[in-house]
DNA sequence: TTGACAAGTGTATAAAAAACACTAAAAGGA
DNA sequence: TCCTTTTAGTGTTTTTTATACACTTGTCAA
């Protein structure tokens, strides 16, 4: 045991909540713990900070090592440091949140050995620790901001549909939207740029597509930092 | 040094941007640095966490013994981690900000031996480690925050009158803003409850007393998460 | 070709935000 | 005591934004 300090130290981790749009559907990402404690339980993935590591990186490794993951749209979420949350001592956990599209990042890419899955938001399993609880502050930083920031695109493809849009607020949100009324306010507000593409699913009418027009948005934020997309 | 791990781990501490409200001046609450590193200049007032104690326990233990506040509004602010943050070795911090009044919590009440002292938020000296930065991302939250919570009660004293509550908004946000349409919007949330006092500043005119009624707020935010004061 | 299904579209009403200027009260000094 | 200075307090109009609401169009499959 090399390392050595005057005073005690707890252990330090990262854990992250990965939500991911599969289609219509948010979803969150689990791993299977192979070890003691909670061996065999769901937990959130993460792990032990390395020395010399920032907090970020350290998030960001975990997250490539166990799930494949790379260059995600990925954000602080809050420190959990009650003494009690790991049994075997003191560990405090900075948790992330990330946000990704699996189409444009499918399930299991680069990933083998390690056993993660996709969960939809409502048949989340028990998790190790206290990772409900940092589920929980997640999904609700996600509500909050889904309204005054860009994160929504995060989770969407980069063409994506104003249906498809809704949708996703309607998702985190939790509530249902007035189809013409979301449509107005979202174009009004002059960020999407339309494309002269069409989403091409089965049984029922094409749906134009759009991209973010990220200068313009940026724009737009930086002339009112109050802005709303609802 | 009888604390040994098998992995390196980083000291953990915890700092406190203190913001006061004396009078109508916002101020911040700076500590001057008796020991090295940075011995001499001014920073947050924190330190490090004790065996088996919770993270905001440290925060609250760190802010009585150096200033001697007790039972204060405190809320974690981010985690700072760079490992070049302090030059001595890798320190992960967790930032909290706390809010005061002056004339609730008069400076220095139980505070001696350490050198404590309130700046004007335009009179902020060069702060020690990234303590300018922790001090940066705490105004912003104040900005954010102010409009849709109720931390601007927590500036306030418990009785406080409709001028003194617009000039905080107005030095959080850094505009100025329109005394009818204030009035307007505040006392139609109806959430402050008129007193019979009034506040007797001299030569000018006296300004009627309110009370938050924190019981009323509570049940606007509950029936709509999305309240705004602003 | 027709039925099922989701995409797409406009208007009228209500609510909220913004712009704007004078009167009232209190204190101090002439 | 009355005049000046200073800040508290008050309404209305206009503009903007939010809400409520129903039918037509396009696409596929039976």
């Amino acid at each position: 045991m090399p390392h050595s300090y005057k005073y005690p130290r707890p252990a330090l981790t990262t854990d992250c909540v990965v939500f991911g749009l599969d289609q219509d559907d948010v979803k969150i990402l689990l791993i299977k713990r192979g070890l003691a404690p909670y061996k065999g339980k769901w937990a959130l993935p993460g792990g032990f900070i390395r020395p010399e590591e920032s907090i970020e990186d350290c998030a960001r490794r975990e997250l490539t090592e166990e799930t494949g993951l790379k260059n995600i749209y990925l954000e602080q979420l809050y420190t959990f440091g009650d003494p009690k949350r790991d049994p075997r001592e003191h560990v405090v956990t900075v948790a992330y949140y990330a946000l990704v599209n699996l189409i444009d990042h499918p399930p299991n890419a680069d990933t083998d050995a390690v056993d993660a899955a996709w969960f939809p938001l409502d048949e989340v399993p028990k998790l190790a620790f206290d990772h409900a609880k940092i589920l929980a502050t997640a999904r609700e930083r996600l509500r909050a901001k889904i309204r005054y920031s860009s994160i929504a695109f995060e989770l969407l493809p980069k063409k994506f549909s104003l249906p498809e849009l809704q949708n996703l607020f309607e998702r985190i949100l939790e509530t249902s939207l007035d189809k013409r009324n979301f449509r107005k306010k979202i174009l009004k507000l002059d960020i999407l740029l339309e494309t002269d593409e069409v989403r091409q699913d089965s049984a029922r009418r094409a749906a134009r597509l759009y991209r973010l027009n990220r200068k313009k948005y940026q724009q737009l934020t930086q002339d009112d930092p109050n802005l709303n997309l609802l």
